[in-house]
DNA sequence: AAAAACTAAACAAATGTTTGATTAATATTA
DNA sequence: TAATATTAATCAAACATTTGTTTAGTTTTT
């Protein structure tokens, strides 16, 4: 799916404004405004406002399956390594494409319905299938525990980490770090996510109960 | 803060269609069909669509801290059963009124604006302050680890449970349990989070890293 | 008789999309 | 190369709906 430059600001701009106010609060006359684009040139180029939000959604899905994949197949790593690679992976993907996630929060939490929620499921069954596969691995060679239950899992690193993004603003202030620069927080929350969540998966997967 | 009938009424119908469809997606129209009224009477009881967002948020978040505070009272209790509590508590919360805090996880995704955001942010800031105090109890009679960072152990509890209420037929789906009651489904889901979440905190709290 | 509850209709503003014309870029022909 | 034809990009304006809210009048309750 070639886009084009102004295909590609359309859509970045979009996202930063569907991410703030959500798909019904922005309008497209709202993104053409701050893209410098006239409204009519949305319709042209996408068809329709929901046509730009599918094309959002296929422009930042492209490929993410893929590598997470290709990190998981290298068989000098342990299964516990390989589940903080993709622990560290799910993280740096949340935080490095803040706007895209919360536009999957909030579509998420709607009843299923529209063009995304298809997308979304489609690209969560896949990844639930390759850490279900990582975890037999662990299983397999009697790292693991028995009895995991992989999706309250995998809640529990999106979740937390969906949740730690989208109320950052809470966490800096009930930390007094209103004026940490965001680079310098971001790395905070990335380091602090990192080892609260290692440290919870290490242990559900291996400690004896 | 008396709320007549009609306006309950209103505001459960109004609550229902924010989950689904959102606030900006959700027209008062909509609204008035639904619950069978005028659409002049949302004007005429709240004044407008965004204070009914805002006795919505007031109607529900009434009394929650409070029931909360008085539950961790109880001085019999150790603070590892006073964590567990809060857990299930929580959990209830989350799933009893399961609507209210789809809305909620929307507008807290939503950049800070807003009638609602400040309540959230009250409401958050409260709970924690309460759960860091249960926690500093326990921490003072030993039983738990120094350093706990609360926010983000609540960013786990809260977190895991939203995202699992949240894409509940996906978890359905990935374990075949379409055909499941409703009742017996939140039972399931119910028990699950709860010894999920009470280990993840017991070993957080109480284990020596 | 006074107040409250309720209604259909009207209101202006905002919505997503289309139209028809104009400009810019590219390809084709002489 | 220069002139012409063809396609793509861009625009202001118009389009029909839908939006939240108000009005002015009617019914019901007190």
């Amino acid at each position: 799916m070639g886009l084009n430059d102004k295909q590609l600001q359309i859509i970045e701009t979009a996202e930063r404004q569907f991410a703030d106010k959500g798909f019904d609060g922005t309008s497209v006359r709202d993104i053409a405004d701050e893209a410098g684009i006239n409204v009519a040139m949305i319709s042209y180029y996408f068809g329709s406002k929901e046509k730009l939000l599918e094309a959002l959604f296929s422009y930042r899905a492209e490929g993410t399956v893929q590598k997470l994949e290709g990190m998981l197949q290298d068989k000098e790593l342990t299964p516990l390594e390989k589940v903080n690679i993709m622990i560290d992976y799910y993280i740096d993907k949340f935080q490095t494409q803040q706007c895209f996630f919360r536009i999957m929060m909030r579509e998420q939490v709607a009843s299923q319905r529209g063009v995304t929620s298809g997308l979304i499921q489609h690209f969560k069954k896949r990844n639930q299938q390759l850490v279900k596969q990582l975890i037999h691995e662990g299983q397999k060679t009697g790292e693991f525990n028995k009895n995991i239950d992989v999706p309250i899992l995998m809640a529990t690193l999106i979740g937390t980490t969906g949740h730690m993004i989208a109320t950052q603003h809470f966490y800096r202030e009930i930390n007094n770090l209103q004026d940490m620069p965001d680079e310098q927080f971001q790395k905070l929350i990335k380091k602090k996510l990192s080892s609260h969540l290692k440290f919870l998966f290490k242990t559900t997967l291996t400690h004896e109960v």
